[in-house]
DNA sequence: AATGTGACATACC
DNA sequence: TGGTATGCCACAT
């Protein structure tokens, strides 16, 4: 059996760490399957301490509910999450993921099923 | 306990 | 099309 949670952040980075290389997902739909689907600022939030966390986490895998590359000014450099994901194959135009639904991992469909 | 915060989501102008 | 405003909630101080 799974150990509780410490805390909700702690869950955020467990999914995120799961996300399959070259797929992406949305702060929304992680807040959701941690069933907290209004708790979506809380990802973002907790993405903001993953790196004091978990360096480890694959935070260029999550964007907003557009496909938006809004997490990209928090890295090391700009350019890095979108190269990222580009070297994953995933396609983006704009600060913008292609294709997004193509490309869109939910945990909710992979990993509650 | 209270206040501040924020990498969202949605609505409105 | 993009800026502004509000709701929302768990964590940090």
């Amino acid at each position: 059996m799974k150990k509780a949670k410490e805390s909700f952040f702690d869950d955020v980075y467990e999914v995120v760490k799961l996300i399959p290389k070259g797929r992406v997902t949305s702060y929304g739909a992680i807040a959701k399957y941690l069933g907290a689907a209004k708790s979506s600022r809380m990802v973002g939030y907790a993405m903001n301490s993953c790196h004091q966390v978990d360096a480890t986490i694959p935070a260029h895998r999550v964007v907003n509910r557009n496909g938006l590359l809004t997490g990209k000014h928090h890295f090391s450099d700009p350019n890095l999450m979108e190269d990222l994901l580009k070297i994953e194959g995933v396609e983006i135009k704009q600060d913008k993921i292609i294709n997004f639904e193509k490309f869109f991992w939910d945990p909710i469909n992979e990993l509650n099923m």
